[in-house]
DNA sequence: CTGAAAGCGCTTACAG
DNA sequence: CTGAAAGCGCTTACAG
């Protein structure tokens, strides 16, 4: 009775009964008696028999898939994947097991070519996208795969006129909220390191939170505190680095990501600057590794495992001919010691 | 010309060919003509079509597919994955892309059924597995598997007996190296967060290296000094706010993981003692974390990237009949600050 | 409630 | 170098 590849025949010819009932039962199908359908299914179990999954998946033309496509922004193999994304990563293949669906991961290059492959090739019923693009290129590729009919969905905000399905967070109200604060303490100089026009719409919109809390608090921006940067703790390290050399005075910065802000507190703390002393410090994310670093960092959160069932759900949806409506998440200022409101520094 | 889901005979129509001679062409057999081949290629990339996987997997009873199976220690389902694991998982990813497989990931209990119903299935046609493992349980787990002939790979020691292949790192000599740093820098009383007898073998195999660290010195073992851990910051903070009510005197610690290390220097801080100059701590994975808590982790490394391609060639050997033979990867000392060594503490 | 049959889209001996 | 044909293991109308 040990077979090494049970098929469904093998079971149905050990049960006496014939192969389309074996495959009903298997599925729990009402229209087999119960008796007959447990009796199939104790044998199948005894003989640790599973449905091929390529016929199955042949015949239905599904896969109960979803391919996680990860933007490895940094472009360089050796590069360590962004660690916020690394956490969704984990919440997502939780979200999809609940669901019934497998994750097939995969890291791509943002300028290489999306793997349309993933669901032409039925090894895939749908795409999470996961990974702050360069809009424009993202656009581009978002339409190619949105004419090859493929579902999918992207983290991140809604933007106008852009293909396919979103989920984010409200960027925004997260930019606003760190920059609030920041002014709240009392702090008036106030550099962003991630302004990008160019770049990628979360950065823009938490960067128009930060216009918003200085217009709302009657305060001018400084362009000269403006500084670009992509995604990671180098350049943070870097900008902060040019920003202290300009000599332009600054007693505080908002970062637009956890790295970069790391980046920013290395640089300062490099330069002989105290945190949150002399300069507060806030960034966006609340990536694993913002709590720990000295001192902890204040920051936006994101709530990955939200976010996760979300993007599950709207996908899964997607499969299932229930497109979602794109929707925003409210972000969380966490508040640490990076700024010094914890030690009530600088109070109002 | 535009088909919504071309197959290969729509290929085969345009291309006034035979359907198996575009199933040949797109497969780069150098039996089909090279110029037909490449008309044929050209047609398929012209109509975004893709091999359907179902198909091409029920004909040759492979999937390309590698599972990693991630086995979550902590239980819970609000739990952070250990660092250390999600680290390899982007590089297992990137190694199985080098090896043309895609990845499946799925977050196990320990407790729980394992998949053998991912290669019974035909979902994928190997697994990986990751995980600090309660040896025992483990092990019953391991010859399931090894009874349903699933091809699977393990992340950790060659241990006597165990069913399977395995893949790790040398766990004593990591344990050794780490331990001999204390002792050099004039450490003496040494505690060991995370010893257990009866738990993953990778532990036990530090914790020996401790051992033999101690026998090479002539120093002895205080067994107080001792103190078991499941790996968990938490349980590291726990086990050395005890260590500390004890009373017993120690001037440095050796925690199993990076993970451990972490919560004992939290419960140092918090009795108000200072790491390196009251107590040296050293670690052990070189999680992305430990280079940004404060101090700096000293930590024994084991590099990821050189861990991850053996685990894939490993697995991908055993999937086409080449057995790969059990190997230890060579873990490597990172001094940072956090035992003092760098600031040229307590030299000898 | 059950069975016989068709067919999903490939790959690969077999024949030429 | 190419084609006709079989068959991988399922699911699901269709018929009873």
């Amino acid at each position: 009775m040990k077979l090494a590849n049970p098929t469904s025949r093998d079971i149905a010819e050990i049960a006496g009964v014939s192969q389309a009932t074996v495959s009903r039962a298997l599925r729990d199908s009402p229209l087999v008696r119960k008796e007959t359908r447990e009796r199939i299914q104790k044998i199948a179990r005894d003989l640790n028999y599973f449905v091929n999954r390529n016929a199955a998946g042949l015949r239905t033309h599904q896969s109960n898939t979803i391919a996680l496509l990860l933007f490895d922004e940094t472009g360089g193999t050796d590069a360590e994947i962004n660690p916020f994304f690394l956490s969704m990563l984990g919440d997502i293949t939780r979200s999809a097991a609940n669901a019934g669906y497998d994750v097939l991961v995969s890291l791509q290059q943002l300028h290489a070519d999306w793997h349309i492959e993933y669901q032409a090739s039925h090894r895939a019923d749908g795409l999470i996208l996961l990974g702050y693009g360069d809009y424009r290129e993202y656009r581009e590729k978002l339409a190619a795969l949105a004419r090859a009919n493929t579902r999918f969905i992207i983290w991140g905000p809604a933007v106008d006129d852009q293909p396919g399905h979103s989920f984010g967070c409200d960027n925004q109200d997260g930019g606003y909220q760190a920059t609030r604060h920041l002014i709240s303490l009392g702090r008036r100089d106030i550099a962003l390191i991630g302004a990008r026009s160019d770049g990628a719409p979360e950065m823009a919109d938490r960067y128009a939170g930060y216009r918003k809390a200085h217009d709302e608090a009657g305060l001018a921006i400084n362009p000269k505190l403006l500084r670009r940067a992509d995604n990671s703790e180098d350049v943070g390290y870097a900008q902060v680095g040019e920003l202290i050399d300009s000599g332009e005075r600054f007693d505080a910065i908002f970062a637009v990501t956890d790295l970069l802000a790391i980046g920013a507190m290395r640089a300062l703390k490099d330069s002989g600057r105290t945190v949150p002393d002399d300069v507060s410090v806030v960034g966006f994310d609340d990536v694993p590794l913002a709590a720990y670093v000295s001192p902890p960092l204040t920051t936006v959160q994101q709530n990955t495992r939200l976010a996760s069932e979300a993007l599950v759900d709207g996908i899964v949806g997607l499969i299932e001919g229930k497109p979602p409506e794109s929707a925003l998440m409210a972000p969380r200022l966490v508040v640490r010691d990076s700024c010094g409101a914890s030690r009530g520094q600088r109070p109002r």
